[in-house]
Formats: structure tokens, sequence, C-alpha cells
DNA sequence: AAGCCCGCTAGACGACTGGTCTAATTAGGC
DNA sequence: GCCTAATTAGACCAGTCGTCTAGCGGGCTT
């Protein structure tokens, strides 16, 4: 019946349950039969769909950036702000997310970069074209909030967009790296501050609502 | 003969080997066999001297930070160079010795703590010790070098030095990360980059040169 | 309507590696 | 020679990825 080459239900099945249990264990230390397992797959399937695990970690690592960068599209476009509130917001929502113990929101870029990059080719590459990705989209939108004066124009002469899309991409990279080890927000909060300085903006004045509970 | 209990020749060997291994593939992605072929040394006697291979992960970091926070107390207290430039020649080590395809130098920080951190939670508190180490480390050299007047005083203005270090080094946690992920050494000159500007340098200005004193 | 076709499922199986542990071997001091 | 402790060899089985054959079952062709 299914005239569509890619049979989405199964596969994207396989993927779901996957991406929960290799953002929590990494990708070396878990098994197929794990996955299959959890996912109620027979082993038979797995093969149909995915020629390799590398292939699978490949298929995972695109289908979560192309998720993620849709999200992030979304978030920094949503209506009735500024360029640089939509920023700010874009990492409020990574620090609140990524602090320590999230089931299914794990960061995959952090979680399996160092991991992966020396592991498969074809993964790393996955992992390069997303995060470049993720920066560009970033640096255009601190040459949009330049634009519109929500941020100063002072960051522009220090060095193109690119490069503080870049530095920030980085430096919220390594916080989550720390939040994993520390297992609490301080590392975020620090990249949060630090992002204000990167931004030359006032840290008093908060451009958005934030929630600062535990 | 050896009336010493810890037996430290085989075992640092082994250690010294699974370092470099594991440094380039993981941990959960090793197996002991590997390490202990390419050590020359017995599997049964892997268990005479750590009690798992979990153990033996717990003494690699260990290890590692030991030796780290070593080298890297030796580098900012060199002598004939501000406090300024003593920091500003760690990070320049850094960006030059993990740019990419260092066989032995790598940093087991970056390589292990996204891995790890979710899997042992013994490695994890060797890994949140060490870097909380590092960080104070460097907090004490920015404040020394407030004191000498070879940083701005506007840095303090903006936060304590142990919130400054731990911007720095997550900063440049990440910038390794992403270095791990694009093979150059672009994300480790946007970091060298950006440190400057967090510490309030003027980027064109090498502070080699600079003398000027409070 | 009958038959076929083929996408998909099912899971046993192979060859191998994983970490762990027991039992044997070695070596040293007396 | 023995006794004890340090060290090693290898068995152990659960687990790894990947292969392979068998068969279900819905839809197309004729």
């Amino acid at each position: 019946m299914n005239m569509t080459p890619v049979t989405g239900d199964v596969r994207q099945h396989i993927l779901n349950t996957g991406q929960v249990i290799i953002g929590g264990k990494g990708f070396s230390a878990v098994g197929l039969n794990e996955i299959l397992k959890a996912a109620g797959v027979p082993k038979g399937s797995f093969y149909h769909y995915f020629s390799s695990k590398e292939a699978f970690g490949e298929a995972l690592l695109q289908g979560y950036f192309t998720e993620y960068l849709a999200q992030t599209e979304e978030r920094l476009t949503q209506p009735g702000a500024s360029h640089a509130e939509r920023l700010l917001s874009y990492w409020a929502h990574w620090r609140d997310t990524q602090h320590h113990c999230d089931p299914s929101g794990k960061c995959l870029a952090v979680k399996l970069a160092a991991e992966v990059s020396d592991l498969s080719e074809r993964m790393r590459c996955v992992l390069q074209q997303g995060t470049e990705r993720i920066i560009a989209r970033l640096a255009q939108s601190i040459e949009a909030a330049v634009a519109d004066g929500s941020l100063p124009q002072s960051v522009s002469a220090q060095g193109s967009a690119l490069e503080l899309a870049t530095t920030l991409y980085q430096l919220w990279l390594g916080a989550s790296l720390r939040a994993k080890i520390t297992r609490d927000r301080v590392p975020l909060d620090a990249a949060f501050k630090a992002t204000y300085a990167l931004l030359n903006l006032d840290p008093n004045r908060s451009l958005t609502q934030e929630r600062s509970q535990s």
C-alpha cells in the first residue's frame, strides 16, 4: 500500500527512541538491541531501514539538526520582539532546557561531538554542517539586530557578525559541556551573563522577562 | 623486593598507554584488550592494579588533571612576564596544541566530559574537581593581573574574577569541542580573539610589548 | 478472484569482544 | 625446603554488530 519510498513510520520511531537513549548514554555505549527492544522493533527491521549503526547515527544527527534548526528559526522570528530580544530568548531557552536533567531535551551536539567526531567521518560531517548552519543563522539575527538598533553599533566594530556568532555558540557549547559535569545551572548562568557582555549590552537592564527560579 | 604498596611501574604504564588510546577513541569505544595489548600487559594483570574499568578511568582522569594543573602552574608563574602575559600564553598554548591532530596532547576533559559524566558518577566527580581547580587557578591569576596593572581595572567592575575565569574556561572548552568537529583551528582562533574582548584588552596591541603600569 | 509480488517483520545465528573473576603460577624472604 | 604475596593466564558468559532465511500479509495484475 505504501508507495512512498521512505517508510516513515517505523523508521522514525526507531530514530526517536534512539535519540533519547543515545542522548543519555552516548553512541558507543549503547547497543542496537537496547534501542530496538525499547522501540519494540525486531532487529531484522533495523537493517531494512539502516545499513549500519553508523548510518543510523548519521540519520539521527541529521534529523536532530533539521528539527533543531526549525525550532531555532521559529524562536528567532517570533512576532512582537526585537531581534536582540529574540536572540536572548534563544539563549534563555538554551539555559533553561539544558541544565542537567532534561530527559529528552538533550543537545546531541554537546553529547556526541567529542565522541563521534573521532569515530565516524560521516557523522562528523553532519555535525559540522549542522553547527555551521546554526552559527550562520545566529549571525544573520545579530546583523538584523544591529540593523534594527536593538543591539548597539559597537558590536559590529569588533568583528563580523559571523565571528561573534561563532564565539557565542562555542561559549554555550562549552557551558553545556561543563553543566554536564557540574550538574547545575551555574555554567549556563555564567554563559548567559557573558553573552550580555559580548553583545555590549547592559547586564542590569534585562531585555526579556527572565525567570530566575531554581 | 618492592615494599611499596603501590606498584607504580606497570600500573603507570597501563595508565599512560590508556590515556593515549582513550584520548583518541573515547572511553566506551575502547576495550581493555586494546589497551592491554598495546601496553604489552596481560589481561589478568589489569584487575590486580584496578578494580574495574571505571576505577581505571577514574585514575586516568585523576592523573591527567594532576599533570595538567602542574603544567598550568608552571606556565602561569613563568618569570619575566606580567600576569596578563602569562594568561595569554596559557591560552595561546591551548590554541596551538589542541587544534585538531595532536596525537597525545589531547585534552581529556574535552574528550570525555560529555560521554563520561552520564556514565560514571565517580569519573564525573574527578572531572568536576579538576575543572574547578583549573578555573580557580585562572581566577587567581586574573586577580593578580588586575593587581599588577597588566589587566585593566574595568574587568573587575563586570564581575568577580571567578566568574570571568569560569566564562573563559567554558569558552575554550566549547572552542575545543567545535575544533574536534571542524578539524581546523578557526574555533580556537575565535576563542582567542574573544578572550581579548572579555579581558577588555585591545586586540590589535599585542601584550608582550606593552608595559604600561597603573 | 486468484495468484503473485515484495515491503516488511521476525528472530535465530555467527563470529567476535566486553568486563570480570578464579585458579594457577611465579617470585621473594626465611 | 616452605610460606606468603604478587602477578598472570585463561575461562566465562553476557553482550556486540551484522547476516540470513523464513514467512506474513496487503495491493496489483491479469
